[in-house]
DNA sequence: CTCAGATGTCTAGCAGTGCTAGGATCGGCC
DNA sequence: GGCCGATCCTAGCACTGCTAGACATCTGAG
């Protein structure tokens, strides 16, 4: 009775410290650190039980992305909130997912870079992805239709732009010192004529 | 004596035959089929052969990377060289950076994804890779100079969103009907006012 | 023409990877 | 107490990048 509600219990938290393990792991040495064998030692537990969590590491990562997609959408719509200029809050969106990206560059690479089997654009994609993405839509929007221009075409291409600003970041192939530079800029070319 | 150019010829052609081998098979069934095994087996040759060419698989997939950056180094002269216009030659510019993107996603990915130890922004930096980037600044520092922006700024900026655009179109997460409609606002937001 | 030495190539193997089959061990139920 | 099912671990598979050492082949001197 109580002793299958404490298992289960126990068994959500070990579903929990594996992903934490792998989130740690990964941003303290990168992804290619991560292995199977490190994320069993590292909580205690052997191989095999990963597999009863998670059908495979990519499951693992995965799991990493998702809880990122969640921090990443309060973080956005923080970043926003204060704001009711259309273009601070903009401006602010840019920062803050700027900053998000910087501050946990392993936890980013899982959400967009590496390949997973996550969906994007059809009704498979998770609710904080979705949330996500409807902070930026909410920023953008608005401005796109002050302008004239189609609103969805507007915030994906402001989102490459952060995204492409991010990951050109995070492999020092841009001057680190231009950053406020460029943000400003985006900001500004987006923003013209309203 | 002639013995020796005709096995230097030899080797310098089992050495391209090793690039392209590993861009075919990366194109073909992505970089995770690329083992040393398959290519080995794919140029006729034993694994330490590889190994008497380049110093491991990251060297060469960074070959790949290399071919790769002259390869849109002279697309971009091409795109852009037909227009004399500003705005269009930026427009072609764009179209040009996705189309090979679009057209190579893996040696795209060994150009700008996928972790390498090649150097951006050194005097270390392959020449092709300047080539490219010169292009790029090229078509972007008028536009930007006509309204004041900083150049160097807007076209890291303007590489960014093409870089963006370019990955998340390749893992399809943006709508691909879209695809014009983005791109075109692109350019409108850059050279918006000139 | 012969034969040491250099050059080139291959076989075999190492340590590590993701993943899994099978056995041991522990818990709760009759 | 004795059984049974859930839980976990040991051991191993097929693969990875990479390398040491044996083998062959070719070169040039005597």
């Amino acid at each position: 009775m109580a002793a299958q509600q404490r298992r289960e219990r126990e068994r959500a938290e070990r579903h929990r410290l594996i992903i934490t393990a792998a989130r740690e792991l990964a941003e303290a040495e990168g992804w290619g650190a991560v292995t199977t064998r490190r994320l069993s030692e590292r909580v205690e537990y052997s191989q095999p039980v990963l597999y009863s969590h998670f059908k495979g590491k990519d499951a693992i990562v995965a799991a990493v992305a998702v809880e990122g997609f969640e921090e990443l959408a309060t973080a956005l719509r923080r970043a926003r909130a204060d704001h009711p200029d259309a273009r601070a809050g903009l401006r602010a969106l840019a920062y803050g997912y700027l900053e998000f990206a910087r501050a946990r560059p392993a936890v980013y690479a899982a959400m967009f870079v590496r390949e997973t089997d996550i969906e994007f654009g059809t009704e498979a994609t998770p609710a904080p992805l979705k949330a996500a993405f409807g902070e930026l839509h909410g920023a953008v929007a608005p401005l796109a239709a002050a302008r004239g221009a189609d609103p969805e075409a507007c915030t994906e291409l402001f989102w490459s732009a952060l995204h492409g600003l991010a990951t050109l970041t995070e492999g020092s192939r841009l001057r680190p010192g231009a950053h406020r530079t460029r943000v400003d800029l985006l900001i500004d070319l987006v923003t013209a004529g309203t």
